[in-house]
DNA sequence: TCATTTTACGAAACCGATTTCGTGTTGACA
DNA sequence: TGTCAACACGAAATCGGTTTCGTAAAATGA
């Protein structure tokens, strides 16, 4: 790379010290008019731009947040990460993103690399494998050193920190009641393994519902799907019952159940309805487009972000860790009965 | 924040310099073997982490790469990301992510914080406001400043950097051939505006495919998206002329044109046959499942990553700009009759 | 004319590390 | 016993800025 101008070569160029300089650029009223100006233009001329680094380090912070996902490859990620960076952008902040790949390795050492001064605070979302041994020490060590720290959609009551998530109860209960409404009784329901809390939760909403209604639930109807295995077999498994409907926790266990459904010669939605989960492109544009619960992933990291921010900006005094519950909401498509 | 422990902490504490705490803990020889088990101890036991700030500004050098670019909710561009972690993860280098929404003034201002030693070297792809404008100075900046630099995807030759893309010209005509081959002769191309150069590459392979059948292109059968419009209503109108395949060079086109060919009542493969481009999640789940041209961006991701650090670490001799073009193969799924 | 205030700038400390170079103390050897 | 190398450590420079404080010279006031 070239030699970068810095404000010593400046100083040394036109003969004055770098404090002198500093204070040109920074337009102190210490020094004059004439100073200024040729200071200024010198440094116009050349281009010259403050090293980040210097100043993060003299600043004692970075104005980068640390982001940490599970996975990219994937609608409601992206999303979110769409709406932290544009939070972080309005605050002049940036942000450095990594991703655990679902791996609790890879997460500890995410977490030990950016904890180490480059980023002003962190927001994360805990990987599938953290989530299954729960292990938390590596948050909890952050947690201790009182770096700022937003967990957010996957988070665990043991880590004491701020966290945004969507009401999963409650979006469960909802997907599941309309479809009770719309008078599927029969609603099988695609889950993930328990220890992925969002889907644990989501079935929670999904059994009020149920039994809302009087109806017990038929714990044959619920398959908790094993991602190392193939997919598409799991779920198959439950069309061996007798079943009118499904919800599925998230768009590809939903398509796959349509495509299944409508293999096996049922009309969608007349004869059987289906509703996923997360609003991404495979339920909009798969035929029929299908009904989902919309997680706002924009609003979610928005909201991560500026809780974050709060907490980076403002002198921690007593803190008092915040939770913010965001609605999730039907979206109605093509796969279920229009609403009566 | 609490207060961080930091080797002059460490050196008072213990009562000996800086210089010995920070030998000790670099394991010099320097240090008698006492000393350094203690300082070692006790670095340990308050869980000394040494600044990366300072490391950074001493070694002037950051191991962060900086990523612009125009979307992130997006499967291509979430792929090229995950490529682009994965070879910078495994050199030790970290990702700093911003986003230009397509635009050419937040592209400049993202451009402008990046340069300012925050990040070792660059990897972009250009925002499609700035391919139309053709303004490029922003970059021909970076390029004088020696800051290495990688272009992806959307490139121009004006920039004389290192560039990755996809044989565009290649996809199109290997996309067209294959729809010609399957006796579908009336093709329309769905493409971008001519400014966004690979629409403009793939509508060259596409022309080069039907020259070469002897077939004379009917401008009416193509056409150029104009995204600030419905999408879909635009597509529509070329279902007017007499057709019988598609080839999109996306796969939100491809879709919405799978739709309406469905709506109008035609069988699909039998009767109409669809190609996209990327091959996302909607090809996959929609049903038919889409054709595509898949576009790697995991390979490109890397690649880019792999010759941009090779760029970074490469004491920069004589400076030949490379430009790697990856090959893109045809993904047969049921949108088109299987090959013969 | 002398005291006092402004003006305009420089020296030096600081942020948190690394590294070169210098030096006092030992121990070995002649 | 004197000399010299080895050992173990500290002082200070460095990375590129900002900021506090000190001060010479000019301007102001009495």
């Amino acid at each position: 790379m070239k030699q970068k101008i810095t404000i010593k070569t400046i100083a040394k160029e036109l003969g004055v010290s770098t404090s002198t300089v500093s204070k040109a650029l920074r337009d102190s009223h210490e020094i004059s008019i004439d100073t200024k100006d040729k200071i200024k233009a010198y440094a116009a001329m050349f281009n010259y731009k403050p090293n980040s680094l210097a100043l993060q380090l003299r600043n004692q912070k970075t104005k980068l947040i640390g982001v940490i996902l599970p996975r990219i490859v994937h609608h409601f990620f992206s999303t979110v990460i769409k709406g932290i960076e544009q939070g972080a952008s309005e605050k002049g902040y940036h942000i450095m993103v990594c991703f655990s790949n679902e791996s609790y390795k890879k997460e500890v050492e995410n977490l030990k690399v950016l904890s180490n001064g480059s980023v002003d605070g962190l927001i994360v979302s805990i990987a599938k494998e953290t989530l299954e041994t729960k292990d938390f020490t590596h948050f909890k060590d952050l947690v201790n050193e009182e770096i700022p720290l937003v967990l957010f959609d996957r988070v665990v009551d043991e880590i004491l920190c701020d966290k945004v998530v969507v009401d999963d109860v409650g979006a469960g209960f909802k997907a599941t009641k309309y479809l009770l409404n719309q008078n599927s009784l029969k609603i099988a329901l695609i889950t993930t393994p328990e220890h992925v809390n969002v889907g644990a939760l989501r079935r929670q909403g999904y059994e009020k519902a149920l039994s809302e209604k009087g109806i017990s639930v038929n714990k044959k109807l619920i398959i908790e799907i094993e991602e190392k295995e193939n997919i598409k077999a799991q779920i198959e498994r439950v069309f061996d019952q007798d079943i009118d409907a499904v919800f599925a926790v998230n768009e590809i266990y939903a398509a796959t159940a349509m495509r299944i459904a409508k293999e096996k010669g049922y009309k969608v939605p007349q004869e059987f309805a289906v509703i996923g989960f997360t609003d991404g492109l495979i339920s909009e544009y798969s035929s029929p487009s299908i009904t989902t619960i919309a997680q706002h992933g924009l609003e979610m990291g928005k909201q991560a972000v500026e809780v974050l921010i709060e907490r980076i900006e403002k002198e921690a005094e007593v803190y008092e860790p915040k939770k913010i519950v965001i609605s999730s909401n039907l979206k109605l498509r093509e796969s279920t009965k229009p609403s009566s």
